[in-house]
DNA sequence: TATAATATAGTAAACGTTTACTATAATAAG
DNA sequence: CTTATTATAGTAAACGTTTACTATATTATA
């Protein structure tokens, strides 16, 4: 069926060990003639050697596994993965993907799957909802992984997060500073993960620290696949039902998204009856009925820094567990009383490269009492 | 390093072929002691089978792979990834993954890496720009592959996609029948692909149809991870140096909705002004800042049927190409002069069973000379 | 010229499975 | 009791690579 190294032997005149050698060019000497010989076989047999036999006999899929909860919640997500795609594309690994749909049980069963298929580690979004921290623990023993956006806070493990208590903090502080007393926290269709717990966190403090008295933080249903249907309906029936509140910090863009039109919907205006803020900058934030403003992510850093972790590991080169924390940034837009809303403010994330990204980022180093 | 076969077999006291057999429930007779010494050994090691090894030694992967353009641009990639997602891994196929950005050498890169990972099968989102059609004459004789969404039509394989010129047909003449006359079309980020050629064929037809003489293509910056923000460019520009259009149809959800900043921009209402009509019916479509009319496509459909085909070919059982077409639907929101939204429109898009799709659907056979 | 060193290429084992084939014990049939 | 049949389990080859080891021809050294 498929064209193999002894095809390529056969046609070039050679030794199997003599294609292996040229064709992963190894360093062991071989004649000129005969690699052009063996390069010349092997393209013209459009030779594609199989990377089970390899992966096989060195033990190395050069594959990594990647567990998303779902591409559905806004760009976030997908604009971490492809930032993951592309480094790891570079290095000549490959991504074996699947969506837990925040489900631990679907999580572990995917892991278990990429594990079979010998992947070389695993970036990980995590489930947050029923989580068995045995699972982890043996996990942490059998293959590297790293966590991106959350963690599992028992589980000491490599993770690129962004700080998300600073990131809700300087989101209420400034709409405090606006003027706003009465501001209420949506919560997103995802189970309370520590992303969303720092954000909770965040929001507290805020309102802690500024002597702000008025708390209320409004849940939505959790279905990952309709964020703004659910942000939708919690909103409109918080508003009819309670309201009171004159500014909204939403835990994701999506939902931010959904409460604008819930908003809209009973007769209020954005900014000035209810000032929102939205997380994450997705790529919809400017579009939004009210251009949003919103926390931004680092999300390309994430990805490329959640990769770098993991190689890092793979190869062996670290125990100890290392801690990225990424600065969020506030992206202010018309959706909470700027005075007037300027148009350059659209897609702003700066794409400041990384390359010596230690410098710049908070790191904790942690031991890691590895295995 | 991992835990083998060898090592099941040995604390079950038993031979390597006994452990296969169970594990793999052979109908090959095995005492009911033995078996569950078996599974208990296995259990107790946690034993993880290496898919390299078997997909080695089988000839088969039990993984297929995907080429998607970008996940940036809606949902609607989205949308049919998870579709294929479930429906795979419910049969013990893995996802390898790769994302284009819509570029041929990218794309080529990225299956013949596929193929050295020995995915059995492909589906594949095709770009548009560059083809070499040689190289998917060539890929057609080695492995099976689906297109969804678009195609080559110069290549006869199997594949999903939805009556694109109807439903740019259906939502012009919904337009005109609301008395529009002078409709623009809003090309997005994409090379021009089929589907999107179609598109642009349906609004040619239903302005012709019905004596409608004025026709303007708004073409936009092409660049697949900003389609909102590309499609707001054009439009303003388009707003402020032409004009005189009372309607619009976009080519995607994510270009109306950045031509709809555009026009609220420039001063003028939607639905009253200008009409806006977008496509696919993305999750944001009810959420925008007019709820947005839009032409459905049935994704999770595409997403099923795309494997079934795939998984026809992988198993051997047809030699011709099969077309799937499947039938758009308008959904009519606030955005288009609509007299008044009606709030049960929001996410209407059925899910409908498609377990006997061959009967529902219009399906083409032609005959496939295969190799 | 004999011998050591080097350049180059081939042989064969190993990776972890699956399975055709073989082996043995137990049972059935004659 | 012998022989055929069946149930059960083991042996070993094969999948396509990589690489340690071995082999040969060539060149350098004594």
């Amino acid at each position: 069926m498929w064209v193999t190294i002894r095809d390529v032997a056969r046609l070039a005149g050679v030794s199997i060990a003599t294609v292996s050698r040229v064709l992963n060019n190894s360093s062991y000497p071989v004649a000129e003639k005969t690699r052009k010989k063996v390069l010349k076989a092997a393209k013209d047999l459009d030779f594609q050697p199989s990377k089970l036999a390899a992966g096989l006999r060195l033990d190395k899929s050069t594959a990594i596994g990647l567990i998303f909860p779902s591409f559905m919640g806004g760009t976030f997500y997908s604009e971490i993965f492809h930032a993951i795609e592309d480094e790891v594309t570079g290095k000549g690994y490959g991504i074996i993907l699947g969506s837990s749909y925040g489900h631990t049980e679907k999580e572990e069963l995917l892991i278990d799957l990429l594990r079979e298929r010998r992947v070389e580690g695993l970036i990980i979004i995590p489930s947050s909802h029923n989580i068995d921290l045995k699972y982890y623990q043996r996990l942490k023993k059998k293959i590297p992984f790293v966590f991106v956006d959350r963690y599992l806070p028992e589980i000491d493990a490599d993770r690129v997060t962004t700080d998300n208590v600073k990131g809700a903090y300087i989101a209420v502080k400034h709409l405090i500073k606006l003027g706003h007393e009465r501001i209420a926290l949506l919560s997103g269709p995802e189970a309370p993960c520590t992303s969303i717990q720092e954000r909770i966190k965040g929001y507290e403090r805020a309102l802690r620290e500024f002597g702000v008295g008025f708390r209320k933080i409004i849940e939505t249903e959790k279905n990952l696949s309709k964020p703004k249907k659910c942000a939708y309906k919690a909103m409109t029936s918080f508003l009819i039902n309670e309201s009171g509140i004159s500014a909204l910090l939403a835990v994701n863009d999506g939902t931010a998204i959904g409460s604008l039109r819930a908003i809209r919907e009973v007769g209020l205006k954005v900014p000035d009856d209810i000032a929102v803020i939205g997380y994450n900058d997705d790529e919809i934030a400017p579009f939004a009925s009210v251009p949003l403003t919103t926390v931004a992510q680092k999300k390309e850093e994430m990805g490329k820094i959640a990769v770098r972790l993991l190689l890092e590991r793979i190869r062996g080169k670290r125990e100890t567990s290392r801690h990225v924390v990424l600065e969020p940034r506030l992206v202010v837009r018309a959706s909470c009383g700027a005075k007037s809303f300027s148009r350059d403010t659209v897609g702003v994330l700066s794409k400041k490269k990384i390359e010596n990204y230690e410098s710049e980022l908070r790191i904790d180093k942690q031991d890691g009492k590895n295995s």
